[in-house]
DNA sequence: AAATGAATTGTCAACGCTGTCAATCGGCGC
DNA sequence: GCGCCGATTGACAGCGTTGACAATTCATTT
């Protein structure tokens, strides 16, 4: 005996069930699997049987025999504020084939990624890894994954890789329907504050700008466009050299919230009356977006229904079927523009 | 045969570790598990075939063994961006067990709570649960927990259990410093911006709001004392009605960032300066405490810390040694005060 | 009614590890 | 050198489930 007499009734077990339904365990694991080949009169006893002693199946012993493992994994670096609104969309998809996410912070920096990441993965028994950015860019991840088979999607990420999914918005499109509502409302000067070098997310959001402005014939003055990195210390500086420019422009396009109030601030400063001086626009709708003053329009990412569909990707992913299906899928959410109070109409003597 | 002829090296056992050690699989799982009773140089044996075969033994046939999981759960509502951070901690802490955290969503309001509870602890067989509030305050949830036997970590409950460890902030005593500071530099009359009623935190900021007032011989104005519920949104009404009284204070303190944020939209509406007319101060030191100028004073909280100890929390709870030591741990975390530009000297016509 | 074959169900071993308990080893006292 | 005892080590069953394959059932066909 290994238990030691305990009054507490002990979790069913698929034998327990089996008994209680009159058919063998391995019935009852068809139905607990959905497998075919069950008589529907017999399934629906044995659901009955299930539901009636409120019995679980144990993952240990389901991933030992059945040598998978039911997680799904979640690696990240930079716990940022959309971490948790992804995660809980990837949960969500999860939960409904009966998965678990096992969520692992890594450092992107640390020099020994590769064996963190294996490791990970063989103790786990990972089904499949969803890597966030920057991680779904360092190639020692992405080969330690593919060396152990193990598919993964990676969340935009600056460059595509030919063999696995990513998973996108389509920025461009956004920033350039939010910069037509700006040149809507009679800005021609407008200024550009970049994210940081090499995301695909600076550059897609700058040629969505740049998109808008050619199609209604307006120049972009390279005066007016800076590198900033995405932050709102690097902002300010952006900010302070564009407005500081001779002929300042009527409105600028942050590429993100964070930079986009640190242009707020500036105005501020300056004596910049907003937002019938200047209008102002950033990305992301951030928690600041709302929590400054006047609000900023905005661009918002539909980020939890990122984490259930790179969820759903790799639920997708049949190993039995050569892996991805072909052409690789590479779904594109939309963003839903927001405008708030941080646009006017340009001021007129500057139309 | 179960298994396909594949090329593919397959995963190290413990039974392949043995025999390239030249011991019983038995021995091997006394090296990994840190049993005592195991020569020295038997140990050193084993853990160098470990090495060499870069053995991860497997979980799942762990926990079936065992009757464990090396799982912790981590349950929340409102994924918020403190969650991140948090999770981090406790992930960190995890690790040096060889544990691993499940990070799950619940919905707070879902009249099955229970339920949902019940089934994620049978089907992960969870050694361990962190609740998040609020949901560290629902009785059915608790009550859940307990009847399996589960050890629970609350965080910074409304209410403590005298069945399970807290971990709280001290958050009283950073409310005092941070209205001593106000107080030094000559503010007399200071608003007060309440978070949501019922939360501890609310009671407590206030709490050590009125204690640092006191202390200095100053009546809090009730009149300036408004409630809110920790959102920007009714935080500006709350700072509207303070800031329209016609004895206007000198500094206002904000239960929390958003709030505080609230108060710098408004004074910049009704045309106050800041921080010369107007001192301000939040708390929680979040993301939009310095995406605002003035950049507001506050409090950070450890909440990477908190997460750490809320994990070794349920690690050190031994079954065996009849559940919690006793007195119950409950863990107070320091906070940090944070002076920033928001707050300057009293005007002196209001000292 | 017997034969046929597809559909349904069951038997048994194995997944990789740990608990129980027995076997072996090594050192010490006499 | 022998016996004894505690320290090490090993043999073996079993954790709860699923894969492979055998057995059974049942509706058809002849």
């Amino acid at each position: 005996m290994r238990r030691l007499p305990v009054p507490t009734r002990e979790a069913a077990t698929i034998e327990i069930v089996a008994e209680q339904a009159g058919v063998s365990a391995k019935t009852v694991s068809r139905v607990i699997n959905n497998e075919r080949g069950v008589r529907t009169e017999t399934r629906e006893r044995v659901l009955a049987a299930i539901e009636k002693l409120d019995y679980q199946p144990n993952l240990a012993a389901r991933g030992l025999a059945g040598a998978r493992s039911f997680l799904i994994g979640l690696f990240y670096d930079n716990p940022g504020d959309y971490l948790s609104e992804f995660q809980t969309g990837a949960v969500q998809r999860c939960r409904e084939s009966n998965l678990h996410l096992m969520v692992e912070p890594l450092d992107a920096a640390d020099p020994d990624l590769a064996r963190a990441v294996s490791t990970l993965i063989r103790q786990l028994r990972l089904e499949g890894v969803i890597l966030l950015p920057p991680l779904s860019d360092l190639p020692e991840v992405r080969a330690t994954l593919a060396a152990a088979g193990i598919p993964a999607v990676h969340i935009a990420p600056m460059h595509r890789q030919d063999d696995a999914p990513s998973v996108d918005t389509d920025d461009r499109a956004a920033a350039r329907e939010l910069t037509d509502a700006l040149i809507e409302r009679g800005h021609r000067r407008i200024g550009f504050m970049l994210g940081r070098a090499g995301h695909r997310a600076t550059e897609q959001r700058y040629l969505g700008f740049a998109d808008a402005m050619h199609a209604h014939g307006l120049a972009v003055d390279p005066k007016l466009v800076q590198t900033g990195n995405f932050e709102f210390t690097e902002g300010l500086e952006c900010a302070r050299s564009i407005l500081s420019n001779p002929e300042r422009p009527t409105a600028i396009f942050a590429s993100n919230d964070d930079m986009g109030a640190a242009a707020v601030c500036v105005a501020r400063q300056m004596d910049i009356a907003l937002p019938q001086q200047l209008s102002i626009v950033g990305f992301d709708d951030a928690p600041v977006a709302t929590m400054i003053w006047p609000q900023l329009s905005t661009v918002r990412q539909p980020v939890r229904s990122m984490g259930r569909v790179a969820a759903d990707l790799i639920i997708q992913h049949k190993p039995h079927l050569r892996g991805w299906p072909q052409p690789m899928p590479r779904p594109h959410l939309d963003l839903d523009v927001i405008l708030r109070g941080s646009i006017a109409a340009a001021p007129t003597d500057a139309a």
